[in-house]
DNA sequence: CTTTGCCTAAACACAC
DNA sequence: CGTGTGTTTAGGCAAA
């Protein structure tokens, strides 16, 4: 913890002014926080491959403003009151006061990396201006201060500009709401599980999550409907934020991906890459009301719309049904998109056209299905910026979901990803994202956008590229990520979880 | 440069 | 006749 800088509050200290209840509220604000963290982070680096310029300086902002917020908690806690640890809750705020650690740490290197001495300006990192939409090169401070001055002086730029970034703020802190909420509502749920070998300890699995995720996946496996619970991952943000970060997966990416606004076009490998049951089931809501294109193709949409039905068949118009329900974006444009989805159901062999007695219906030919993937891997470096370009960047509270749904793909358990990781030097992230996995789907019972597959039972593609260019204030929260990753002693070895991942071979 | 996969658009046929 | 469904072709883009 040399980094950590002056103001931040030691997890010895927490440990001291905080009640349970308090580091466990904090925990749960920490571990969004990080979560956005590691998710702004992920999207900023992939902005910055698509050399969006000054909007990455906004995403950086966005960063620098949750790690503000997340200060700002710490010291509002901190005001509250000291109230001493319960004996009896000790061993579980252990585990919290690991996590508030690590969280920490990852506050301070971020912090570290942006402001390089704790001393520094929050406008002012490597040299430049932070100012959103300002790439001012500033030699030193007090050049900085001067710019400072000089640019970003109380004007009504500066302050429709203060304005927007107030709104990001705001729209961050509904979002950090929402996702502590969501949070608190999984960790009760598990909690509530007459399963769990370790009651207490719930809390603890956040920490644990191999463990967790293991007996998910014994309960549920393939094929079978699974726990809504299984897909939570961003509970888990100390192994999978760091497994953001690969090694193994540094040379499976090397190419240019800095095209491709636009349409989705990917090819990858459902062995690789990202399964759609297990986005949708973290994202549907964002999908239901954002309008965002999902980044997956259409035949992955009509074959997981398919196998999420009861009958694992659909009328043409159950499809349509199903494609509107679940996404904002084909509430509108029907004609398009509609014209598309009976394309691809006469176009693909997987699709199987039956006739029923109520008339025909559409059903998935597996085998076909995977034949038709090419066992190549690729990443998915559009994907992010379809979403983007999709949303608009003014559109930051979508943005920032679709940063959440991004990024809570990368932070799926993935055997790639299990690798001591390198990655301080690492700087790009792709997230393989495309289609279904082979896995078989089923439906909800409750026809909900619950998950049907737990995460483990997908591995997707993190591709991580070197790009020494232009990314050095970008490389930041990678590296960020990476060196949290050293510092993670986790209860569960890495090992359980790479054993527990069911590898789709089917291939 | 070619191939492949995907998307969009459009034309057309057929059934209700 | 209009609409929905299904098939087919074509052009374009991006990645491999």
């Amino acid at each position: 913890m040399a980094m950590m800088s002056p103001q931040m509050i030691t997890p010895q200290q927490m440990q001291q002014i905080l009640s349970p209840p308090q580091l466990q509220a904090l925990l749960q604000q920490q571990q969004a926080l990080m979560l956005q963290q590691v998710k702004c982070a992920h999207i900023l680096t992939h902005t910055c491959a698509s050399q969006l310029g000054s909007k990455q300086l906004a995403f950086q902002q966005q960063l620098i403003q949750m790690q503000q917020l997340q200060q700002q908690h710490i010291l509002n806690l901190q005001r509250q009151g000291l109230v001493p640890l319960q004996p009896t809750l000790y061993l579980t705020t252990r585990y919290f006061l690991r996590l508030i650690k690590e969280t920490n740490f990852i506050f301070c290197v971020a912090f570290h990396s942006h402001e390089e001495h704790a001393s520094s300006h929050p406008l002012y990192g490597h040299g430049e201006c932070k100012w959103p939409g300002c790439e001012a090169l500033c030699e030193d401070m007090g050049q900085f201060i001067k710019h400072l001055n000089n640019e970003h002086a109380l004007d009504d730029r500066s302050t429709a500009q203060c304005r927007v970034q107030m709104q990001v703020v705001q729209q961050l802190e509904i979002q950090l709401a929402k996702e502590s909420e969501r949070l608190q509502a999984m960790m009760t749920h598990l909690h509530m599980r007459p399963s769990e070998p370790k009651p207490f300890n719930q809390p603890l699995n956040l920490a644990s999550s191999g463990s967790l995720l293991k007996r998910e996946c014994d309960a549920y496996p393939e094929g079978l409907p699974h726990p809504p619970t299984s897909a939570a991952t961003p509970i888990t943000p100390l192994r999978q934020g760091p497994s953001v970060i690969s090694s193994s997966s540094l040379h499976t990416h090397s190419h240019s991906h800095t095209h491709g606004v636009g349409p989705i076009r990917r090819r990858n490998s459902d062995k690789y890459c990202t399964p759609i049951a297990s986005e949708l089931a973290q994202n549907c809501e964002f999908y239901k009301n954002a309008d965002v294109r999902p980044p997956f193709t259409y035949a992955s949409l009509i074959r997981h719309a398919i196998l999420e039905s009861p009958d694992r068949q659909l009328t043409l118009n159950e499809i349509y049904n199903w494609f509107t329900r679940k996404f904002a974006y084909f509430r509108r444009n029907t004609a398009t998109w509609k014209n598309a989805v009976r394309h691809n159901l006469s176009l693909h062999k997987c699709f199987v056209r039956v006739e029923n007695v109520k008339g025909a219906v559409w059903t998935v030919d597996e085998v076909e299905y995977q034949k038709r993937r090419p066992p190549k891997m690729t990443g998915s470096p559009t994907l992010v910026k379809n979403m983007i370009s999709g949303l608009g960047f003014g559109s930051l509270n979508a943005s920032y979901q679709a940063a959440l749904a991004e990024s809570s793909l990368s932070l799926l358990n993935n055997p790639h990803l299990m690798s001591p990781p390198t990655a301080a030097s690492l700087n790009m992230l792709h997230v393989g994202h495309d289609d279904v996995s082979s896995t078989v789907e089923q439906v909800n019972s409750n026809g909900s956008c619950s998950p049907t597959l737990s995460p483990q039972q997908y591995s997707h593609a993190v591709h991580v590229k070197e790009e020494p260019t232009e990314l050095e204030e970008d490389s930041r929260p990678v590296s960020l990520l990476a060196n949290v990753t050293h510092s993670l002693p986790l209860p569960s070895d890495e090992r359980d979880l790479e054993e527990d991942l069911p590898m789709e071979e089917l291939e």
